[in-house]
DNA sequence: ATGAGATTTTAATAAACCTTGAATTGGTCT
DNA sequence: AGACCAATTCAAGGTTTATTAAAATCTCAT
């Protein structure tokens, strides 16, 4: 399923945009200012932004700027009606294309396919603290020292890393990393995490994996 | 098992839509027009309300309205086809999707299934006055207080919350909570109700839950 | 085919959690 | 008020779960 970030702030145009998007299978993730909208992009994997112009906190020219730093994720700008200085901006600073507003849906929807059909993907770093995993690399290093991780052992880290603040069941685990149902008799997750805890937290004196008991393993922020 | 409202005037889509959907598994209670609809999820915890919007005695924005003052129960709103501002309007007041008469019962399965699993990762959080309940960190605060919480403690926590402003019998919460039949001999739900108030009342000198003598356990508002 | 490293299983231990039942308190009805 | 029933409280003991180390098994490059 492809995920978009809808960064828009007025709330009825974001509800409808993310309403009608899920209702064609589309993940839709909404951030309802600048700031937010970029936070939300650094902290999770998108197919596709939308980004509205006009925007609290942090505009979306700018957010446009510091998204394409990052990452040559397919971006959609809503712009004014008439406003051709925002194409124009918007189409200088790497967006991939625009649409007026007030738009019809399906004009959306078409942009959005024709879009996603030239997607490649991206996302290569995720990190927590001193910890940095780089998925690309298949590296990872805590406080500037590397640490050797096996698959396994890189795979559970990194699904823990991308789902942070969230309670991951050992259910969930197993069926994403093992590929198979969770028959209750194995506790490979629970050896893989102390593997982990010894190579990356115990050498270092850091703590990142908590167990939350009865329900599953989690990393998450203070 | 799970219980979902069916607000419907016309009898035959009523007749209908809870004969498939008790066919799928879901326990199905009808009511025929607004005033009876509102009445009827007072009275009893439900996991998701149907709604039409074209209704008797008051009408399904109303009843949208001041379900949504009670409860954040997921709730599917049935609109004329192409009426867009019964969608927007419906969205506005806090419906979770929509679905245009007439609809294929397939649609409606989908949406079903879509709403009352998305429940978990998608609703985190759920509060009433100083308490917070997140449910992705599996954490619990009050008045910023981080409360440690056992597992059995968070769920009865959570339905309690989930269905806030009804009462919950000890049978529905040992067969939601605990997953068996009530016999009638254990003492478990009063026993966790105290730790619970040991845990989140005492230390703070608050009061949230409430027993009904004969009938059950609240959370209500005042 | 071999062996080093990776993965999975097993088992012991300790800690956290849950259940039970009996004693006590509190509310309700006549 | 007194009788009765429902709810509350408490702590002991029984159970489950997480952790850990170590052994068994598997896998892949040589």
């Amino acid at each position: 399923m492809k995920r978009i970030l809808l960064i828009e702030d007025e709330p009825q145009i974001a509800r409808f945009v993310q309403l009608e998007l899920n209702h064609e299978g589309y993940e839709v993730t909404v951030a309802n200012d600048g700031r937010d909208g970029l936070e939300v992009f650094k902290a999770h994997p998108f197919d596709l932004v939308l980004l509205d112009i006009m925007l609290p906190s942090l505009n979306g020219i700018e957010v446009l700027r510091r998204i394409r730093q990052l990452s040559n994720v397919p971006i959609i700008m809503l712009t004014a009606r008439d406003s051709v200085m925002d194409k124009v901006s918007g189409l200088d600073n790497g967006a991939d294309d625009y649409i007026t507003k007030p738009f019809a849906i399906e004009e959306l929807l078409a942009r959005l396919r024709n879009l996603l059909r030239k997607q490649v993907s991206q996302t290569s770093v995720l990190s927590y603290k001193s910890l940095v995993l780089d998925l690309n690399q298949h590296e990872c290093t805590v406080n500037n020292n590397q640490v050797d991780l096996t698959k396994k052992e890189f795979d559970l880290l990194h699904m823990l890393l991308k789902h942070k603040n969230q309670v991951l069941s050992r259910e969930l685990l197993i069926e994403k990393i093992w590929g198979y149902e969770f028959d209750g008799t194995t506790n490979s997750i629970d050896v893989y995490v102390r593997y982990l805890r010894a190579k990356i937290e115990e050498p270092f004196d850091e703590k990142f994996i908590h167990t939350v008991r009865g329900v599953g393993y989690i990393i998450k922020d203070e």
